[in-house]
DNA sequence: ATGAAAGCGCTAACAG
DNA sequence: CTGTTAGCGCTTTCAT
């Protein structure tokens, strides 16, 4: 145990060669003579030699690593991020992404004000080469800080304030228009809304969509009851729409999460789905497939998303001098029919 | 853009002093006068002076940061990961645990061999301190690989293999003794049980305790469904169980997840929870709370357990030279009583 | 194709 | 209490 790790110099004593060419054959650099590149190797094997990523990250300024960072707030932040399966689909895209291109997808977490700082702190002095950053408010502040701190930074979603950074979105308002198209083509003529935030761009634009839609059929503005993409606020929402629209016969709901608590409390109510409600949600989360009926909803194609942003960062990261506009790169919402509508 | 970030040398220069004492003053050493201390503080605004955290591992051998490793197999894993309410709970206790100790919780995942390798790669050259890990799968390669890279480890869950190294568990068989003394006192009699994969140690463990439990009563073993932690799996396992055991008055499932299977299928079915089906589930995590009817379940002191992981990580990184033992540290079980039970 | 040498930015003895 | 001096382990010119 006390024995140091072995470094570059002991494999070179070991091989016979010098520092500067061992290093050469651990980052596969050409234009050394194949059976010196087998002698070291071996000496390498022998010693256990393990290149030191501080010192590495020392010289060549970049670690190989890039942060995904989940931003919001509150207690049990992790627990209420972990039971959100919309995450999930933009870890797998990040990762999935990154795997391939040998960078180290690292998590993180933004859960406080002084977890901010932390996780500024550690990216800021060069932990990860740069940040990708899932916000679930719409005012956080930690794309600024990140932006302060110099660090190379993409976000899911664009923000609320105007920021010279870039970032994947979707096209929230086509979504809501597919939501509202199939609601009235199925046959519903009594549509609600369970919706979201409205400080959120996303929530008041899948609500326009879906207004938008309703209004070119000729129909009045939807009633709307708000929840915060929670299952328990989608219930709670549902409930309040039923008692005050009892013959409602189609909800869209701005996620799929509420649109399960929707079903759940329309089922205790023995009302049937989608015959005597049709519901539809958004995103197209694992809980759409799990739900009961299967859920009818707006598909959001999040791991390509994610794929893109981990993209958008390592274009930035290699960053030729080019200093490129930061874009925004906008995808397309797809509805995807199955049991509830 | 182009302006390098300042270093030591910079923020020494523009205060007129040395390079050593703004180092003393940037990590709170004493023996500073304060009327430099405001000086050095001053340059260090003034140029936005940020420590290279590369340069500073290099030399003190520390990064400050643990990497949270969830590890087990399967495409998507992340997705199944972030369904999973457990996992949101260990990463709060060890994100609650770390924050306090300004040290910085990465979370990481090792959902393939390839993944696998390059998690241990970075974490055995150095990119943290130690590594905490949550297994999905008994037979979990990473706890030795791990090891083998000589990274300080500790587990959450004894490994299948006896293995030297530290971790947190859970009293598993006093668990589901609790799960089945509570079915019998609330009178149940034709109980049934879901239960998990027996290659992992805790299934195996609840399930004998409930056993225990009944046969102490003088019950025969009760009827196994097998599932495999999520809720399609626990709902498949209640659909077995009431084809072969119609009679069925009492279940017990080996974790929430899939106990809120059961009473989907169960409440499907017409069955009134606890009236004429009584649920039990295991871990108490945010579903036991959420599910309709909620969950009485047993509950698993997650973020304790985890919190203790970290601490004990801690430790062993801190190592002052005695090298103890690597113990397990094993949490009682506690029964919580909702509704559905 | 290989080696020698100069740092990357920081901390930690050791002097003074 | 402060400054001087060695490196930490690695990459990378620049010679050879």
């Amino acid at each position: 145990m006390n024995r140091q790790a072995p470094t570059l110099e002991d494999v070179a004593r070991e091989a016979g060669v010098s520092r500067a060419t061992v290093s050469r054959v651990v980052n596969g650099v050409r234009n050394v003579d194949p059976s010196i590149q087998d002698l070291v190797r071996g000496a390498i094997e022998r010693t256990g030699y393990t290149p030191n990523r501080a010192a590495r990250a020392l010289v060549t300024r970049r670690t190989g690593a890039v942060a995904l960072i989940v931003s919001g707030a509150g207690d049990a932040f992790a627990g209420r991020v972990f039971a959100d399966p919309f995450f999930g689909r933009v870890v797998n895209g990040v990762v999935g992404y990154l795997r391939a291109r040998s960078t180290q997808p690292i998590l993180l977490f933004a859960e406080s004000e002084a977890a901010r700082r932390q996780v500024v702190d550690y990216v800021g002095q060069g932990g990860t080469d740069g940040a990708l950053v899932v916000s679930v408010r719409p005012d956080d502040p930690l794309p600024d800080m990140l932006l302060a701190a110099r660090v190379p930074t993409v976000l899911f979603a664009r923000p609320a304030r105007a920021t010279p950074v870039g970032c994947v979105d979707l096209d929230h308002r086509a979504g809501g228009r597919l939501a509202g198209q199939h609601l009235l083509a199925r046959g519903c003529r009594r549509i609600a809304v369970i919706g979201a935030p409205p400080d959120l761009r996303a929530s008041r634009e899948r609500l326009a969509g879906f207004r938008d839609a309703l209004a070119r059929a000729g129909h009045d503005s939807p009633p709307v009851a708000e929840g915060v993409f929670t299952l328990d606020s989608g219930a709670a929402a549902m409930t309040t729409l039923l008692h005050d629209h009892p013959e409602v016969d189609g909800v869209f709901a701005a996620n799929d999460l509420m649109a399960q608590g929707a079903c759940q409390v329309l089922r205790e109510l023995g009302r049937r789905i989608p015959e005597d409600v049709a519901v539809v949600g958004f995103d197209d989360s694992s809980v759409a497939v799990t739900c009961r009926p299967p859920l009818t909803t707006v598909r959001q194609p999040v791991e390509d998303m994610a794929a893109a942003m981990a993209r958008m960062l390592g274009e930035q990261v290699q960053g030729t001098v080019t200093r490129t506009e930061p874009r925004t790169l906008v995808f397309e919402p797809q509805l995807v029919v199955r049991e509830s509508a």
